[in-house]
RNA sequence: UGUCCCAUAGUGUAACGGUAGCACUACAGUUUUUGGUACUGUCUGUCGAGGUUCAAAUCCUCGUGGGACAACCA
């Protein structure tokens, strides 16, 4: 709330000035998604914009179904979608709306134009108008349809919306300039003849609007004040304000914005579905996926995803945002809330040989050190252990802090015990540690023993470990920018190695883990619970690492 | 040989004619029963050339570089 943290994007100012000058009392934005695919972490970049604004300036957002190509639109894509924006913490006031919902309103405005003499019927071949375009640098040539009279495009839209022409037979196309240096305002096409079934308007329609005969149009009907989209749209702003003014209806103002690039992360509809379906990954919600059902699989928060979407800032400049913030963000959060759990994925067992056989000490544990809330949880120790195989070296390096021959070491929460020996199976491989441990180091008490450890290390007792299944998951890809190569393709550079599954061990209370609860295995990073787990055996998908400044020093030689 | 948009540390984003700041990253250090967290510090920036002005990242001009536009897609 303090002034000087006050700083304020574009958007927000232009809305400022449109509250101060009294131009609007409150604001309504929407969000108008094309339900032909999942959404994916840029879409959350514009359902944070667009509802933070609302919620921030006062007013409302829709949510609005842009389904005036029903080809490739599907009411499963509508479900995902809402589920999607709910799970992100965002309502829409219960009432989705549709641009299908205006198509008889659409077709009124159509006839207005026609009456104005400024649509008109073309008759012309796809090619032939294709032709007759142009190009950026070169003008157009008018249609030879273009001078129809008003009665004869009347009478022809009718019958197209009737159903008496094949597709692609005729185009409605406004009337405005074929020389224009701005492509969308060479005579663009209004509405198409698509014999096609529309998941909810069905077989009424035999006509649908092209893109920039429905998207103003709606936001006029919806009285959107500020009709926020993506860059690319910016040469169709004249065309946008042409049918406001041209049809006199209510004047929504766009307002363009670069969309979200990430690095290492493709964002394209279109090579998302290629990874699906060329099975590089599992679908829509594998947690390699850039989706929102993929990350919330992953275990990212929506607070997490919120955070990171209102730190990236809006602008207009191009923009390659470092997944280390996106990563950063969720770290954020999950160190408040994950609870604390000892697990381990590579297993090598240690004994205490000094320690009772039979004995099983219970240690009160915090279940969240950043929370004091969260409580403690009991957690059984005794003479067997597993402890993580990276924890223990036989030759370690001077900077290597852990176990190893005569090394000693504490076990979190418990004692500290010094390696004696180890035992080697047949492949040469660490088997088993034998260590004694010092009663008089125990954890919570006085600590008399005199050792000295350089680290502190995680265990699970081994008589009622609890068997998990670890899904470990790199990022997709090996290529800061993997749709950024002229001569290769992003399937060039997908990392073969994205997934790694670990059997491992987990603490006792791991059995009382239900979906898509958010852990921290100590020293490991943050998991979460997948849906795929079972009686047997559970299953958690890593979300992000800790930071790990030993792996790095070690990754660096 | 078009029209439009954009250009600030490695990345992202502020500064709205008056001290170039914040976050992430990287690197050092302090603390730590997580090589985590927290805390401290360091490195690094206004694309170029002119102009206006007491004063320019900011305004103007010209360059340079990047992007968008030629689906009956959105």
């Amino acid at each position: 709330m303090s002034e000087e943290t006050k700083s304020l994007n574009f958007i927000e100012q232009i809305i400022e000035e449109d509250l101060k000058s009294g131009k609007y009392t409150e604001i309504v934005t929407r969000f108008p998604p094309e339900p032909n695919g999942y959404l994916h972490i840029g879409h959350a970049k514009s359902i944070v914009l667009n509802f933070g604004l609302s919620q921030k300036y006062g007013g409302t957002t829709n949510l609005r179904f842009d389904d005036t190509n029903p080809i490739v639109e599907d009411i499963e894509y509508v479900e995902s979608i809402m589920n999607d924006i709910h799970w992100l913490g965002y309502d829409w006031g219960g009432k989705e709306h549709y641009a299908s919902d205006y198509f008889d309103q659409l077709y009124e405005f159509a006839q207005k134009l026609i009456k104005k003499g400024l649509a008109y019927v073309d008759d012309s071949t796809i090619e032939e108008i294709k032709e007759m375009r142009g190009t950026p640098t070169k003008p157009g040539i008018e249609s030879p349809y273009r001078n129809r009279s008003v009665e004869e495009n009347l009478d022809l839209f009718e019958r197209m919306k009737n159903g008496e022409f094949e597709d692609g037979s005729k185009v409605l196309r406004a009337k405005i300039d074929m020389a224009s240096p701005n492509m969308h305002l060479r005579d663009p096409i209004m509405y198409r003849i698509k014999n096609a079934f529309h998941h909810r308007t069905e077989d009424k329609w035999k006509i649908y609007p092209m893109y920039d005969f429905a998207h103003g149009q709606s936001d006029a009907i919806e009285q959107i004040t500020h009709s926020i989209c993506t860059l690319e749209f910016e040469t169709h702003r004249p065309l946008y304000n042409w049918f406001i003014d041209k049809l006199e209806i209510f004047p929504s103002r766009q307002i363009e914005f670069a969309r979200l690039n990430l690095n290492y992360t493709i964002m394209s509809k279109r090579k998302l579905l290629q990874l699906v379906e060329e099975e590089i990954v599992e679908g829509w919600n594998d947690p390699r996926m850039p989706t929102i059902s993929g990350m919330r699989r992953r275990g990212y928060t929506p607070e997490a995803i919120r955070n990171f979407c209102n730190r990236i800032g809006v602008a207009k400049r191009e923009n390659i945002v470092d997944v280390a913030l996106l990563e950063f963000s969720v770290r954020e959060h999950l160190n408040k809330i994950a609870l604390r759990r000892m697990v381990v994925t590579e297993p090598v067992k240690l004994i205490i040989t000094n320690y009772p056989d039979g004995q099983t000490e219970w240690f009160d544990i915090d279940n969240n050190p950043e929370d004091e809330n969260a409580g403690t949880r009991k957690v059984p120790f005794s003479k067997e252990v597993y402890i993580e195989k990276s924890d223990f070296m036989i030759d370690p390096p001077k900077k290597f802090f852990r176990l190893g021959p005569g090394r000693s070491v504490r076990l979190k929460n418990a004692y500290k015990v010094t390696c004696d020996d180890y035992k080697l199976d047949d492949e040469g491989n660490v088997k088993e540690i034998y260590c004694t441990y010092h009663p008089n180091s125990k954890s919570g008490q006085p600590d008399t023993s005199g050792i000295k450890v350089k680290s502190t290390i995680h265990w699970v007792n081994v008589a009622d470990a609890v068997p998990i299944q670890i899904r470990l998951y790199d990022r997709l890809f090996n290529d800061e920018a993997p749709d950024g190569h002229k001569d290769k393709d992003f399937m060039h550079f997908i990392n073969h190695d994205s997934l790694k599954i670990l059997d491992g061990y987990g603490e006792v209370n791991m059995k009382d883990a239900t979906m898509e609860d958010k852990f921290q295995f100590l020293r490991m990073g943050y998991f979460t619970m997948d849906f795929e787990s079972t009686a047997d055996e559970l299953v958690f998908n890593r979300t992000v690492t800790l930071k790990d400044a030993w792996a790095k020093s070690r990754g660096k030689k």
